[in-house]
RNA sequence: GCGGGGGUUGCCGAGCUAGGAAAAGGCGCAGGGCUUAAGACCCUGUCCCGUAGGGGUCCGCGGGUUCAAAUCCCGCCCCCCGCACCA
């Protein structure tokens, strides 16, 4: 059948619009407050967006209908550095980025060229992503939409910011970045060439000081700081290296390491190039120790790496053992660097680690000898020697006496901690380096750290700030459930953030208005700006009227109305409507959002909301989704493949849209839009209204045991509709309410069910939040009011009918095993059915004697007639227990009646004449029935 | 490496925290019905064997507990995602 779902959308989406039915104003219903993260306007609104939109929006239906005040406001983002980027491009006429955004962002091409600035970039997106919007039906208060540039949005951004100060909470300090030295800019993975899983270590430095020279500092760099108190000697390259002013003191590093540190916070200057031979065979101080050891010569050591000075601990790094047991042997080497033998002799490996359960005497010795390594240049099997060996000792290993102050800590977690002793003592330092080399940006220069310094930083790292949104996390509802613990983890693991870029759209720092506010540090709290913003719209508040005072009172309560009132040029009634409106939403009751949030912005809200307001304004929960990839294949913004939503909504409507993208995939599982189940889903959905035109108005007859047990199924499926979406699961939900209901249906209708319209009322609002468009224009052929607004159905237990439910049950299953006998009857003249109501007694009497199936099974298997056939009798008993759980043992139902009743349907179904002459059955056939199973005979 | 998730029938996916028949629902495929026809719709089948409702096999792999395990316990293999200054 046609149907014309575009008009039926815009019909509705116009009288909804018309009719403000979706504009929420506090009022005596209990509040709803969802929020999803506002999009990032470098392109149309896609898939991806489609599906974090629709849960947000099926939810706010749903909650609409069960009797809460919903607020579900949209805003749009744009601050940062990608539409500028994208505004270059397309000025420069990049064919690629022109390709794509007419390809598959859907912009025709004139359009496109003409936008070449940041602004007209904003202007055209956002008022596309409103079209798309508003296209798909979302039930958004349209009142209080804004953008991130707007001025009265920077003004809310100054205050957060100036709360943060104000808790010190945004502080100055410096940070490792990757960096091209050619281009002078921080470098993102897109930029590389090469190197794109290098991270950045920090390697402890420890000033080892040359014994007779005490100016002359050996840094040693290590990731492993605690082996300082078994080093028997350090290792140079012997090859060119430099003596450096660093800070104040003299390094002697490597070339390389040399040039790295001119990029860090150090004053670096070069003193000049030395030769590593020369200081082969003299002694460094070990500065924590004391201890005096030799320099000695060893190939491994890469230049490259750190500052390309290194410490020896032979007990515990096999590169080390083997490399002194090399020198031993090769006396020639020794001789080309004027060493004494005996000097190397006497190197022994001092061990400072204990791993548990094992008694190792030297552990790099014991694995060099296991995995028989020859010579420092196995290098395969000294990588692996290595790893084993750290592995262990990270994990399980605890410090030794030897480590004085130190002794029974564990290895995991001793390097933070000495490191900072180190550097407070005046021996120590850090080392930024790349995990893994080259690392070489686009223009093909070698990427190097650069120390940031002077940054803005939000002080995640502080560990009060910290504890509280832990804390807090705890007493939130996270959907689903396991992402806690990633949220957990995650707060853990979050450092300092630099929150000051000097490129890109957005707010500028206050009182440092040369740097701009980062654009993820500025879209934490915005939740509260959808308050403002429905003054701000209506013309009621202006950028100056949006005073700090004013924000403080009516977020946080601090001062006193007339004082703000003045300053702000407002009126008191004005101030406090607003302050009573922020009173009554927050805080938010649901956030709900893409995966790939979890980690920055989701994160980043609970943080700053914790940090600014009190806790009874904190986030109440929050709900993850995962992501929508187009037959198959990931989507992308800028490179494609990527359906937009407005295009998704064209060519297969809003409701076809919505419920395909709600039934695809459930929570952080990712969806697959495959174009072939989308159109077989306006199949069903067609179907569903043609059920609707034909049943829905039809006069009711009296209602029958099958109406009954269709009355029955629904109710079950009303529950479990609800449980689902309390949960946030719409997959669940859609098939619940949507395709099992459609399978009761088909069975309803094959039964010769008449009554199909006793159902439609609540099947219509059970489908709502889901079909919105659909399920109004039907509403409307009985009603005039709108179906969003009306109540949700509710379970009702009372038209539970579980004997409805058995015979039907008892039905299917007798047809299915007549159909079976069938199949091996060549010409079937005849079918006697006969119940066996002797076993079925006997089995019924255990079930009701006992508590629990486990001894039900038992007493019953004991049987060995039931035993026999024990999957038969198990299934039977676990229905006769849910059953009995649900307060009737319908196994009472007397099936001889059933099948009398239902003759006339069992045979136009097995196309054969019925009987229930059980005389006419032999005793073999007898045997075969079960309770709920009865004897069957064919001739 | 660390952390989070996961491996179920041709595919997508329930079920797995409360152990109880090859295991919901959707898709695909095959056959049949309806229709002038197509589409839609309805029915049946879709692990193997079977001329009586049965038997066998089965939920990543290998063990164990139990009358009974996809579900509980132990060991192993494999896959996906995040690890940042980017929205």
């Amino acid at each position: 059948m046609q149907i014309d779902f575009a008009a039926i959308e815009k019909k509705w989406q116009s009288e909804w619009e018309k009719n403000r039915i979706f504009e929420a104003d506090p009022d005596e219903k209990p509040k709803f407050f969802i929020t999803i993260p506002y999009p990032y306007l470098n392109g149309n609104l896609h898939a991806g967006h489609t599906r974090t939109l629709t849960i947000g929006d099926a939810i706010a239906r749903y909650m609409r209908m069960r009797g809460y005040n919903v607020l579900f406001p949209m805003g749009f983002h744009v601050t940062g550095t990608p539409i500028i980027g994208l505004a270059e491009l397309i000025a420069k006429r990049d064919e690629r980025t022109i390709e794509v955004y007419t390809k598959y962002h859907d912009v025709p091409k004139d359009v496109l060229l003409g936008l070449t600035t940041p602004e007209k970039i904003v202007e055209y997106f956002s008022n596309e992503a409103l079209k798309a919007l508003k296209g798909i039906g979302y039930s958004i208060d349209w009142r209080r939409v804004f953008t991130t540039t707007d001025e009265e949005y920077q003004k809310f951004i100054e205050w957060q910011y100036w709360k943060l100060k104000e808790k010190n909470l945004v502080v100055k300090g410096s940070h490792p970045v990757r960096y091209c030295p050619h281009d002078q800019n921080p470098v993102e993975d897109h930029d590389l060439l090469m190197g794109e899983n290098a991270t950045i270590v920090e390697f402890t430095v420890i000033k080892f000081y040359l014994d007779d020279n005490e100016k002359i500092i050996f840094p040693c760099a290590t990731l492993r700081p605690e082996t300082v108190f078994g080093v028997t000697n350090i290792w140079v390259k012997p090859t060119k290296y430099v003596l450096a002013k660093v800070n104040d003191e003299t390094w002697f590093v490597s070339k390389e390491a040399y040039e790295k540190l001119t990029y860090t916070d150090k004053k670096v200057e070069l003193i000049k190039e030395v030769d590593a031979k020369d200081f082969i065979g003299k002694f460094v101080i070990n500065p924590l120790t004391k201890n005096k050891v030799p320099i000695l010569p060893a190939e491994f050591v890469d230049t490259d790496n750190a500052t390309g000075v290194v410490m020896s601990v032979p007990a515990h790094a096999p590169y080390d053992y083997v490399a002194i047991e090399d020198l031993k042997k090769n006396e020639e080497y020794l001789k080309k660097f004027n060493l004494d033998k005996s000097l190397i002799e006497n190197l022994k490996p001092i061990v400072l680690i204990k791993v548990e359960d094992e008694n190792y005497e030297i552990p790099a010795k014991e694995i060099v000898e296991e995995l028989e390594i020859e010579s420092q240049n196995d290098v395969e099997k000294l990588e692996k020697a290595t790893k084993v060996l750290y592995k262990k000792e990270f994990h399980k290993g605890v410090l030794l006496e030897i480590t004085g102050s130190y002794t029974g800590i564990k290895v995991s977690q001793i390097k933070d901690r000495l490191t900072q002793d180190l550097i407070e003592m005046g021996i120590g330092d850090v080392f930024y380096e790349f995990s893994e080399k080259p690392v070489v940006c686009r223009c093909g220069t070698k990427c190097v750290v650069k120390l940031v310094k002077d940054q803005w930083f939000l002080n995640y790292s502080n560990p009060e700030w910290k504890k509280r949104v832990l804390e807090h996390l705890e007493s939130m509802k996270i959907i689903p459930d396991y992402y806690k613990e990633e949220f957990r983890n995650k707060i853990e693991w979050l450092k300092d953030k630099a929150c000051a870029r000097r490129k890109g759209l957005g707010t500028r720092i206050p009182w440092d208005k040369e740097w701009l506010i980062e654009s993820l540090s500025d879209s934490t709290i915005y939740m509260a700006y959808y308050i403002l913003a429905k003054y701000i719209n209506s013309g009621e508040l202006k950028a100056e009227n949006i005073t700090q005072e004013l924000l403080d009172y009516v977020f946080l309560g601090i001062g006193d109305v007339s004082e703000v009132a003045k300053s702000s040029k407002l009126s008191k009634e004005l101030v406090e409507r607003i302050k009573m409106d922020f009173e009554y939403w927050y805080p938010v009751d649901l956030r709900s959002s893409g995966k790939d949030l979890v980690a920055n912005h989701l994160l980043f809200f609970l943080f700053h909301h914790v940090a600014i307001f009190p806790p009874d304004l904190w986030p109440r929960a929050i709900a993850v989704n995962g992501y929508v990839s187009l037959e198959g294949k990931k989507m992308s913004k800028s490179k494609g493949p990527l359906l937009t939503m407005k295009r998704a909504v064209k060519e297969h409507g809003a409701d076809v849209t919505r419920m395909y993208i709600l039934y695809a995939a459930e929570y952080d599982n990712d969806a697959d839009w495959r174009r072939k189940d989308v159109e077989g889903l306006a199949n069903h959905l067609r179907r569903f209204y043609s059920l609707a035109l034909e049943y829905y108005t039809k006069e009711q007859k009296q209602l029958t045991k099958l109406d009954k047990w269709l009355i029955s199924r629904f109710q079950r499926a009303i529950k479990e509709t609800i449980e689902a979406m309390d949960n946030i699961q719409t997959r669940r939900a859609v098939n619940t309410a949507f395709f099992e209901v459609m399978a009761d249906v088909r069975w309803y209708l094959r039964r010769g069910g008449e009554n199909l319209g006793v159902i439609f009322d609540d099947w219509l609002k059970l489908l709502a939040p889901f079909a919105p468009h659909i399920c109004e224009e039907l509403w409307h052929l009985k009603h005039d009011t709108f179906i969003s607004l009306e109540d949700y159905p509710e379970f009702d237990e009372s038209k539970i009918d579980v004997g409805a439910e058995a015979i039907e049950e008892y039905l299917k299953t007798l047809i299915e095993d007549a159909k079976e006998i069938l199949k091996f009857v060549e010409e079937p003249k005849e079918i006697y059915i006969s119940p066996a109501e002797e076993w079925k007694k006997e089995v019924v009497n255990i079930v009701l004697r006992c508590n629990n199936m486990k001894d039900a099974m038992k007493e019953i298997m004991s049987n060995e007639k039931f035993k026999k056939m024990s999957k038969e009798v198990s299934a039977f008993v676990k229905r006769a227990f849910k059953e009995k759980k649900d307060g009737l043992l319908v196994f009472e139902i007397n099936e001889f009646e059933v099948i009398k009743e239902n003759i006339k349907f069992l045979e136009k179904e097995l196309g054969v004449k019925v009987s229930l002459d059980s005389d006419k059955i032999p005793e073999s056939k007898k045997k075969a029935a079960m309770p709920g199973k009865p004897a069957i005979f064919v001739i």
